[in-house]
DNA sequence: ATTGATATGTGAAATGAATCACCGATTTAG
DNA sequence: CTAAATCGGTGATTCATTTCACATATCAAT
């Protein structure tokens, strides 16, 4: 029997398995509960109760073999599938993003970019091809893209989070400083707003200082 | 009498402070924890709950006043208090960074750059002065920094972020794919790693389609 | 071989978070 | 003016997560 492996487990299950990979790039073949705890900010149990969702992967007394336990989380959570991926906003980030050769290694392929800027489009040169902006939605449908990368400026994140949808993608992860919310159920958001981050940092700083 | 503020809400204060400086841009000045909620992908009865850690601040029956609400959360959080970041690796991101408007405007200070590629301090034409990655422990502890952005590749990160913490930051934010971790307590480290957030999507995905 | 340190797996207990339920106040529509 | 809908505040309840405790297995050193 299998129980259900809460959201927050799957989220540490990325990191885990972050973790993981450059333990064997290392070269380090075995791994301790106590040090993903470390490795990740957590503890042991935690590391131990959410491992334990992938069932008996341990040996008591010795640890996990890194391979395995890699092996284990990319088969419960799917990471040998490949996804289609489209950045929309090819300003600086945007376009440093089309260029990462990472998306590729994690099993991740960019099928699209997209700019409102028909000039940025003529300049730009990428093994990607490029689209106008107003054209996303058709393109994401055409192209079965499944996970859309806004890096647009905050002004045009709402709408273009709203082109993506429309065109059905399964999940989003946002760059702006600007939350986006999707009413859609099944949708996925990530939003990773850099100066939220450094707001929230902020505010732990003045919490650690009045403790 | 105050009560204690866990960390998951203050880090909820800044997307709420974040939906408060849109609806404010927006021209709407009052809004409601329902609205809120669904904005924040969360619901209104933990948008109240969270909001009652401030005290006293909404009025029953009409809702919040968006600027008196986003002043509460300030003084709380200290948002008024402007922080120095220094920003390591100018590289495509790092160099994005440099020049985004957006953290001036949210008090923090960009006062420096690091990079150990002397070709790219020589090109590279910023307001902010640049200094060789060799120097960034030094450079810290002379312009007190308190918040240090990692834009390195991943194989630096580990060195970068332990170069931060001698130099006395309090707080790094890590763009690269691995996951930092700082063994030294009180500093905090926040994860944007996109891959992961990637990998993440990918298993809820996967997790969505079996169930 | 034996001792001590360290490891996983896992129930039980403690802690924390989300949800429910309801009061009193406000707004809106007609 | 009235009635219905909406709103924030807040205790109580339910639910989930983290921590604790410990049995058992492995490893390293002597």
């Amino acid at each position: 029997m299998t129980r259900k492996i809460p959201v927050k487990t799957l989220h540490r299950f990325s990191m885990i398995y972050c973790c993981l990979l450059e333990s064997l790039a290392a070269g380090v073949s075995r791994i301790s509960s106590r040090i993903l705890g470390s490795q990740l900010g957590s503890t042991a149990d935690s590391i131990r109760k959410e491992i334990n969702y992938l069932g008996e992967v341990g040996d008591v007394g010795s640890g996990y073999d890194v391979a395995k336990l890699a092996g284990r989380i990319s088969d419960v959570c799917g990471f040998e599938k490949r996804r289609t991926v489209a950045i929309a906003g090819l300003g600086k980030v945007g376009s440093a993003l089309l260029e990462n050769p990472e998306f590729e290694n994690a099993g991740f392929d960019i099928v699209a970019g997209f700019d409102s800027n028909t000039n940025i489009l003529e300049t730009l040169t990428s093994k990607v091809p490029l689209y106008p902006a107003s054209e996303l939605t058709d393109w994401v449908k055409k192209l079965n893209i499944e996970i859309g990368i806004i890096a647009v400026p905050p002004s045009a994140a709402a709408d273009c989070a709203a082109r993506f949808v429309a065109g059905g993608v399964s999940g989003l992860v946002n760059f702006s400083s600007t939350t986006v919310a999707v009413a859609q159920k099944g949708i996925i958001v990530r939003n990773l707003d850099m100066i939220c981050e450094l707001r929230f940092i902020n505010s732990l700083m003045t919490a650690n200082q009045k403790a």
